[in-house]
DNA sequence: ACGTCATACCGTACATGTACGGAAAAGATT
DNA sequence: AATCTTTTCCGTACATGTACGGTATGACGT
């Protein structure tokens, strides 16, 4: 029975720390992005400031759950968007991803640019990618087009070829709104095109794992 | 006579803000990236420390500074390495800007990565990419390619694109240093190649300005 | 020479993230 | 039940970026 004792209190930590998550929503979205402060935070919740560090280890912490949640949102949002054509799912996935990115500008940045000081809750890197709803969705989708014929090669380093493409096309666009990518869309659009085209005549191998001749 | 005044003014004010760039400089050689606070800094050339604000808008104005100079020996590295080839021009640009970022991941931090809040040193966006030396070579190199038949379309779309890739690649290996990319070198080489070797098949349009039937 | 004025520098003050140690409450062990 | 241990929460304190207003120093017009 110390189990269940064990267990009901992780249970009511873990509603106590969505309890302040939820509020830092709120918070963000009556006083903008900047307006989460620890001390409004801890005082929304009758805490005091220091006790928020008792369910997050740092501010960034914070931003990293307020972020899962929103890409918890976009990871549905792909899966609720199928196509036929397997080529289409993985362009679905891009246009989504970039909605998503600019849409959320806030979120995109704590989670693909910002700083890693340790990996938020435990949660190892390898984990945070790998395991990464995204990234799986992201994978699965290319075997498909694999199995299909329409691509050819090692699904995650086409996958990772990929993200390394609507990443960077995403974050300049949220990073330079000034600079004349001309339209937005389009230039999404361009991106991805032109990587999948680019993608289709190709054989890609798998990422070389650090090899010895260097 | 009053002109000169006013320069030399303007040259003495301009000397000031080079030494706290200086200090700025070995402060971080020193103690670390995070060890440049704007009251270290100050006491360094014997100021208060809200006097800093005489010469920096803010504290990203001097990272910026500072970023600045390390780009400026990223623009002569690449001037100084050039290559018969045009295509392996490029090539050489996109090593070299992987290197640096590789190299230097703070610097290339605060430019491509840092929300903007203003325009750093009232120079306006479009003139810090536009007129940004790094952007002017690309496009003065993919021009080359498209002069010599290897490419083929507008240079400056071209070049947005190649940035896109090289963006993305850099910043990825930079904020997932352990996500298995394998090897970081043959992850570049690889975008950079794939990028380049589809950019080949195509004739590229310029970027759309816009259209109205959006 | 003298008042006027811009400029350079600074002192103070505040909001913020967070380190540190303590207190109190809850649970476990005897 | 009593004691010990662990967990939760907090008060205080510090470093940091920076807003605001003040002061003094030197230039300029008269």
């Amino acid at each position: 029975m110390q189990l269940s004792v064990q267990t009901r209190r992780e249970k009511q930590k873990a509603e106590l720390r969505s309890e302040l998550v939820d509020a830092a929503h709120k918070l963000v979205q009556e006083e903008g992005y900047e307006g989460l402060t620890i001390r409004k935070l801890a005082k929304r919740v009758g805490y005091a400031p220091m006790s928020v560090y008792s369910y997050f280890a740092d501010k960034q912490d914070i931003l990293f759950a307020l972020a899962e949640d929103a890409f918890e949102t976009l990871a549905k949002r792909i899966e609720d968007h199928p196509a036929d054509d397997p080529i289409e799912a993985l362009q679905v996935i891009m246009t989504e991803y970039a909605a998503f990115g600019l849409g959320n500008p806030n979120e995109y940045r704590t989670v693909f640019m910002t700083e890693k000081t340790r990996p938020p809750e435990g949660r190892t890197f390898a984990e945070m990618q790998e395991g990464n709803p995204l990234m799986k969705v992201l994978i699965s989708r290319v075997e498909a087009c694999v199995a299909a014929g329409r691509l050819k090669g090692d699904p995650r380093a086409i996958a990772t070829m990929l993200w390394a493409v609507g990443h960077g096309t995403i974050s300049l666009l949220i990073t330079f709104p000034f600079y004349p990518f001309g339209d937005q869309q389009a230039f999404v659009k361009r991106m991805c095109d032109f990587t999948l085209a680019g993608l289709a005549t190709q054989d890609v191998p798998p990422l070389t794992e650090t090899p010895a001749n260097c």
